[in-house]
RNA sequence: GCGAGCGUAGUGUAGUGGUUAUCACCGGGCGUUGCCAACGCCUGAACCCGGGUUCGAGUCCCGGCGCUCGCACCA
């Protein structure tokens, strides 16, 4: 890890409006972070290049959910239970302390131990303050990490959290959802926003926010169908996978599920998708892997887990985590409120059912009179390779002889066309801030130039911030006034940023557009107005062609 | 959350108790030049916040906030 360059291109992230520590002139906020006059449009142009990737699939929508949730959502979902640490405090010194990092010397794993254990074990062990080093603590509580907030005033007000994820909301919506897609699976539901997380400690940048973006998929799927995803789009790229419990190994998508190292097509699938996404907004592909949760590292719900992790400055980061959820969610929501979540499978033909016997009324009604009714449902659960005469004990215990005269082959068509399913589901996650650190890393060249360091953002066109920059060679005998109009009509067309920029010599304006990624540079000089051509200048290479003003 | 270090213009910095806070890049204006951070003149901009010690605090002390690193945490 190269730290001067980290420092570096922080320092200029910061002079170029890129990326701001919030609120700073108040003292700042710990992991809550501005994207500033440049930063804002590559999150937003990061934002539909992800929506633009998943809208591909051709059965996925994008909805948007509030980021207000309500207590009982969270308590569905698991997020009330799971998401918290326990915390205890000293009563001598009111110092918080974490009640499985006071039981550490005392138990081989408290982190694991539920509420009343770690009561159990600090009352028993007694720990002292590391703080005061009293021995008294106040009762061991759960510490949610999500933010609380009150909807409503007053009496009236309930609890609620800032959302901890979007995906509940596609959960929550699946009805909705479902009809939309003509009650068809599989189909999915999307959304980019905020997630908030109260981070005991945010760390390094971008990292670890307590406000951050993020961008999730929720795929449903019938378990049972076949499944039909194609891999072949990436049989000539070998993807660098860490499997659980083995070494990294590169292989195409198509073998590691052949061979079981991926569990689900579709989780390979969307490796896929996202691999092509992260290259497609300038993340460098050989710095891509995909990592295998581990059995005990699973969140509660997940069947199988990959993390694509991205390298940077700092190290391999988590940034993306694909998980088959399985049924979890839509169970979790459907116990809590009585409600049901459900898609209906229609069976390939409706099931007919042929009952092997029945009886013969006419024969059976006179010999067996009042029992006649009970032989019937004792004939009828017969197998069908029952030979007659057979001895039946009927459900009042009486036995009865049944002779072949007494019953007929019974043959009846039970009408199912279908049942209904807890679909299951795969979510790819995104954590967007993280995606847009390492876009910025990665892009980030130092060159040298006549001997001086050189800055360069070398961002994709999908990501740059400003689309193309139009300078006047200087701003007299009209070459200001026409750079203004090229200027705004690049900005009239819909999605084109253009930057109009006069200060300083050509070059200084050549290298401010180079360091914030302009991909392109026009310039107006005295030959434009005698002819209308500018020239057009590109970034990586530095090359000059002379184009008619009007091809812009 | 614990421990250590740090906090000075937009950025990077100098400043070991004493006047008007150093330097560079940077931003803006004018002029000159006219296609890759050119030059000249002018100009803009900072001691994180609060308290204390002192005749006097950017400097020393205390607290807060923030940043970096290590530990812990990271569904």
């Amino acid at each position: 890890m190269d730290e001067e360059r980290l420092d570096r291109l922080n320092g200029m992230l910061k002079r170029r409006g890129f990326l701001l520590p919030s609120f700073e002139i108040h003292g700042g906020s710990k992991g809550l972070y501005d994207f500033g006059p440049v930063g804002g449009r590559i999150r937003s142009k990061v934002n539909q290049e992800w929506l633009n990737h998943w809208l591909q699939l051709g059965n996925v929508v994008e909805i948007s959910c509030p980021t207000v949730t309500p207590y009982a959502v969270l308590e569905a979902s698991g997020h009330v239970g799971e998401f918290s640490d326990f915390m205890t405090q000293c009563t001598a010194c009111e110092e918080a302390s974490r009640a499985d990092t006071l039981l550490e010397p005392y138990h081989p794993n408290p982190d694991a131990l539920k509420r009343d254990d770690l009561q159990t074990v600090l009352t028993k062990e007694g720990p002292a303050c590391p703080a005061c080093g009293e021995v008294s603590w106040s009762e061991v509580v759960a510490q949610n990490l999500m933010f609380n907030t009150t909807i409503g005033a007053g009496a009236s007000g309930r609890p609620g959290f800032l959302r901890p994820e979007t995906a509940q909301g596609m959960f929550t919506s699946f009805n909705a959802l479902y009809r939309h897609f003509r009650e068809r699976l599989p189909f999915g539901a999307m959304q980019v926003g905020k997630g908030y997380r109260n981070e005991i400690s945010p760390r390094q940048g971008m990292i670890r926010l307590r406000e951050f973006n993020m961008a999730e998929l929720e795929y449903f799927i019938d378990p049972q169908s076949p499944t039909n995803d194609d891999l072949t789009p990436w049989d000539t790229t070998p993807f660098s996978l860490v499997p659980d419990g083995r070494g990294p190994v590169e292989m195409t998508l198509s073998a590691a599920c052949k061979e079981g190292v991926i569990r689900h097509s579709t989780v390979a699938r969307f490796m896929g998708i996202t691999f092509d996404f992260l290259q497609a907004v300038g993340i460098d592909p050989k710095r891509i892997r995909f990592r295998q949760h581990e059995g005990d590292e699973m969140a509660h719900y997940a069947m199988d887990c990959w993390d694509a992790e991205i390298e940077g400055s700092y190290g391999w980061i988590e940034c993306v985590g694909i998980a088959h959820r399985g049924c979890y969610d839509l169970e979790s929501h459907e116990k809590a409120t009585g409600k049901t979540l459900r898609a209906r499978r229609d069976f390939d033909q409706p099931r007919t059912m042929i009952d092997a016997w029945t009886i013969d009324g006419a024969t059976a009604g006179p010999a067996f009179k009042a029992n006649a009714g009970l032989v019937k449902a004792a004939v009828e659960a017969l197998q069908k390779e029952t030979e007659f005469p057979v001895s039946l004990t009927l459900a009042n215990g009486d036995v009865v002889e049944v002779a072949e005269e007494h019953v007929k082959p019974n043959q009846k068509t039970v009408k199912e066309t279908g049942e209904w399913f807890i679909p299951h589901v795969i979510e790819p996650a995104f954590g967007i801030d993280r995606i847009i650190w390492h876009v910025i890393d990665h892009a980030y060249a130092e060159l040298e130039k006549n001997g001086e360091t050189y800055t360069v953002m070398k961002f994709m066109p999908t990501v740059a911030p400003v689309d193309i920059a139009v300078f006047p060679l200087y701003e007299k005998d009209g070459m200001g006034k026409t750079a203004a109009e090229i200027h705004h009509r690049l900005c009239a067309r819909a999605g084109t940023v253009s930057m109009y920029d006069a200060s300083g010599s050509i070059g200084r304006r050549y290298a401010r557009a180079d360091e914030i990624g302009i991909p392109q540079c026009v310039t107006v000089d005295h030959q434009t107005l005698e002819d209308g051509t500018v020239t057009l200048r590109d970034r990586d290479s530095g090359e000059q062609v002379r184009v008619p003003m009007d091809s812009l």
